[in-house]
DNA sequence: TTCTATGGGATCTAAAGTCG
DNA sequence: CGACTTTAGATCCCATAGAA
């Protein structure tokens, strides 16, 4: 004999199945009359089908009333405290909690403590906030202004529910690391994860004395309880354009945020109308202004990247500052400049002294190595020490983070160049009044001012030696070849002798800044800004 | 040594798409 | 419109690397 679930084969008639376990009292004794053992089996074999039809339904109900009721999905959460390295998680306290996709950063917090406290004994009764896993405070999705929920963080991070932990920490750790990170004036920069205090009213504020060096608003951010009342209180920035935002676009939250700022007096008139002008002529529909505008409202207002400027050298301070591996383009900035003996200025950075810094320093970069021309009319050229110091690099990165961050560019570079620069001309062509080697700029004069086919093959053969290093030494069919190798001279002398530098210059500008929309339009708003 | 994070494969489920 | 197929997402399990 058979158990109908299984198969499997018995000698004895049992009510259970020894193999799965299953009532199979149902089944007929072996000793039954043939028909009585054909009838039987067909009504067991129909009460099989029976069960599985109703199994199959169970399933289904069961599947059903799961979408409707069991909307939550499994994450983890742990435990933080301060470590000498900054927050760390304590190992061995991460707990699963079933959470709804949908809740915010205040219900997660709630249900996390609750599964924690459940769970550890030495869950003190202080009041604790929600952190993510790099130790930054729970508010937006990280690089945006999104308030935070379970599904929208999913999303950003791409991982499944189940791979993400978040952490809660008290508050008092969490500030103490804050006062911590803030008081270490050995490094010049740090990374501070509460927002940036800024006050609608006034673009600087009084820097307090390293005693009392967190800010009150900066103490009460991080509370729960006070969420809301702080972000009427503090308006910082994104709180700003948030509030703002309903009425305005976002180019109109970016000019309010940076309103202040004053580019370049002489050009900035022309600049306005310019801008406008072009902004009719961008092909994709996105305007450099929209352009500014989101990579503006992409910097992280939960961290700043903090740098101490000496005035007497702006470029050294800030050098420093952008090489360093923690420092990020999309993070706010707070500077803190220092005068020749190094005592620091009594000011908070909440905007003013950022946008000074960024004037100091695009004027500091148009007088550096890797730029040589006129005033106004300047190209990259190659410099060995500054390629070995990754110089061209940097300096992009500067201007970019100048540009994104409400400062001015350089305004010193060729029209023509730039252009080229930013991928806006495919050709390059430049003066030959611009190539500040006097001895080839006569060469290149000789040749273009050559009056007959005879002379300009003497000339030719004359700066051969020249027009060969460059590869455009040819023979001169017709008198029309020497602007061609004029032409030719100059493409080489401003962008393929300098093709490394120019690489490592556009390459900053492509790194600079994650997630950035369309880098065409982008060299579109550096064109605006830079001329 | 233990714990945690992560990658990858297998499996299941729901939603979307296709077809008669 | 219902049956069937395809696809994406979630979950589980195991192996592995790295941190504490």
């Amino acid at each position: 004999m058979y158990c109908p679930f299984c198969g499997f084969q018995f000698e004895n008639l049992t009510k259970f199945c020894c193999s799965c376990g299953k009532d199979i009292s149902f089944v007929p004794a072996k000793d039954a009359s043939t028909e009585q053992e054909h009838s039987r089996a067909k009504t067991v074999v129909q009460q099989f089908f029976k069960y599985r039809e109703g199994k199959e339904a169970e399933r289904r109900m069961f599947s059903k009333s799961k979408k409707k009721s069991m909307k939550t999905v499994k994450i983890s959460v742990g435990i933080m405290n301060k470590q000498k390295t900054g927050m760390r998680p304590i190992r061995g306290k991460s707990l699963p909690l079933h959470v709804d996709p949908s809740w915010s950063s205040e219900r997660l917090l709630g249900a996390a403590i609750k599964k924690l406290k459940d769970f550890n004994q030495d869950m003190k009764d202080v009041e604790y906030i929600l952190l993510y896993p790099d130790g930054s405070q729970i508010k937006n999705i990280p690089g945006t202004d999104t308030p935070f929920t379970i599904e929208l963080y999913k999303e950003a991070v791409g991982k499944s529910y189940q791979r993400i932990t978040l952490f809660v920490c008290t508050l008092e750790d969490f500030l103490s690391e804050y006062v911590s990170a803030s008081e270490d004036e050995e490094d010049d920069e740090v990374i501070v994860r509460v927002p940036p205090v800024t006050s609608p009213l006034s673009d600087t504020v009084l820097w307090s004395s390293p005693e009392s060096s967190t800010p009150e608003p900066i103490r009460r951010s991080p509370s729960i309880s006070q969420t809301s009342d702080v972000q009427v209180q503090c308006g910082t920035e994104s709180q700003m354009a948030s509030t703002s935002g309903e009425h305005t676009t976002s180019y109109n939250i970016y000019t309010n945020i940076y309103a202040p700022v004053v580019i370049d007096s002489s050009s900035s008139d022309a600049e306005g109308e310019e801008l406008q002008k072009e902004n009719c002529d961008e092909p994709d529909g996105l305007t450099a202004a929209d352009v500014i505008s989101n990579l503006a409202l992409k910097i992280n207002k939960t961290s700043c990247s903090r740098f101490n400027i000496n005035r007497a050298n702006v470029w050294d301070g800030a050098y420093r500052g952008f090489r360093r591996s923690s420092y990020s383009p999309n993070s706010g900035m707070m500077v803190k400049f220092s005068d020749d003996v190094g005592l620091a200025e009594e000011a908070i950075d909440t905007g003013g002294p950022t946008r000074e810094f960024l004037t100091l320093l695009m004027e500091a970069i148009r007088t550096r190595r890797i730029f040589e021309g006129k005033d106004y009319a300047k190209y990259l050229t190659f410099h060995s020490k500054a390629a070995d110091e990754n110089e061209y690099f940097y300096i992009g990165r500067m201007i970019a983070v100048s540009i994104v961050h409400g400062g001015p560019g350089p305004c010193c570079l060729s029209p023509n160049f730039f252009m080229y620069l930013v991928g806006k001309d495919k050709t390059f062509e430049a003066p030959i009044d611009d190539i500040t080697d006097e001895e080839i700029k006569k060469a290149l004069l000789e040749i273009k001012n050559a009056t007959s086919l005879s002379e300009l093959r003497v000339i030719s053969e004359k700066h051969s030696s020249m027009l060969q290093t460059a590869g455009c030494y040819r023979f001169m069919r017709t008198l029309e070849d020497k602007k061609k190798v004029v032409a030719d001279y100059i493409q080489w002398y401003f962008i393929y002798r300098n093709y490394l530098s120019i690489q490592s210059f556009r390459g900053s500008n492509n790194t600079g800044f994650s997630k950035r929309p369309g880098t065409a339009s982008f060299t579109l708003l550096l064109i605006h800004v830079l001329h």
